[in-house]
DNA sequence: TATATTTTTAAGTATTTGCTTAAATAAGTA
DNA sequence: TACTTATTTAAGCAAATACTTAAAAATATA
C-alpha cells in the first residue's frame, strides 16, 4: 500500500483517504475470501446448483443437468469450480458421484439462500 | 420448463427432479435478482467500492481511484456497472460527482458487509 | 474566451468465462 | 472380455470482462 495521496481535489480529505486505504489493507484477506464466494455464487447456474444442494442434501451431476436442462459436461465444469473453491464435497456410490455442501463457514451462503427464498413482492 | 426427465439412472427419483424444476421455476425472478447483486459484488474492486461507500457514506470517483490505486476511467466503468444495477446513486457538487449506496432492499448487501468485517481467524 | 479539472465515454486488447463436441476415466453388467 | 453408464477432462470458440489510452462532455475559473 502506497502512502501517497494523488487526488488533487481541493476538498479531498487526505486523512480520510489514507484511513480508507489502511482499513482495506488490513481486510485484504477477507476481501479475497468473500470475493471468491460471491464470484462463484454470482452465476445463475452455480447459484441454482448451490441452492439445489442446500434443498436436497445431495445430488449427482446427472440429476442437476436434468433439473437445469443443461448438458452434463457444462454442469460438471460448474461443479468443478464450486468444488475447487471448497464449497462442496463428493461421495461415490458405484458409478454415481453425489455432491453436497461442505456446510462450515457458510454463514454468508445461508444468508444468500434466505434472500433467495424471501420474495420481494 | 420442460416436464420430461431424461436422466436414465435407475436410482433417479423422477418425482424429486420434477419437484426441483418446479421450485426453481417459481423462484426464477429471485434467482435473477440475487445473481445480479452477487455478480456485481463478486469482483474485488467493486466489492471494495461498495464497502467504501457503506463506510464513508459518499465518495467521488477520484477519491476511490486514489484509495484503490487504480486509474479514474477504470473506477468510472466499475461505478457505471454498479449504478446500472441500481445499487448506487450520484449527487453533483460542482465538477465533482459523489456516489452513495441506494440503501433499500439491501439486506443481503449488509450481510456481505458483516461477513467482510467478521474475520474468520 | 481560453484553460484547467472532474468525470464519462469510446476504442482497442488481453484474459476469462461458459458453453460445445469429442475423448478419456471409472465403475457396473452381460 | 466387451459393452453400457456416469462423470470428468480436453480442445475449440464466441462472448463477456477489465483494463489501457485517447477523446469528449460538463463545470469552474482566470
Amino acid at each position: 500500500m502506497k502512502l501517497e495521496i494523488t487526488c488533487t481535489r481541493a476538498q479531498a480529505d487526505h486523512k480520510q483517504l489514507l484511513n480508507c486505504k489502511a482499513t482495506l489493507d488490513k481486510m485484504d484477506d477477507n476481501f479475497k475470501e468473500i470475493t471468491k464466494l460471491l464470484s462463484i455464487a454470482g452465476n445463475e447456474v452455480r447459484l441454482k446448483i448451490l441452492f439445489l444442494l442446500n434443498m436436497e442434501n445431495e445430488l449427482c451431476p446427472c440429476d442437476i443437468a436434468d433439473i437445469l436442462e443443461m448438458s452434463v459436461p457444462a454442469i460438471s465444469q460448474h461443479i468443478r469450480k464450486i468444488k475447487d473453491a471448497g464449497f462442496i464435497k463428493s461421495r461415490r456410490e458405484g458409478q454415481t458421484l453425489y455432491y453436497s455442501l461442505v456446510g462450515e463457514k457458510t454463514t454468508l451462503l445461508n444468508n444468500i439462500f434466505t434472500s433467495l427464498r424471501t420474495s420481494k413482492k
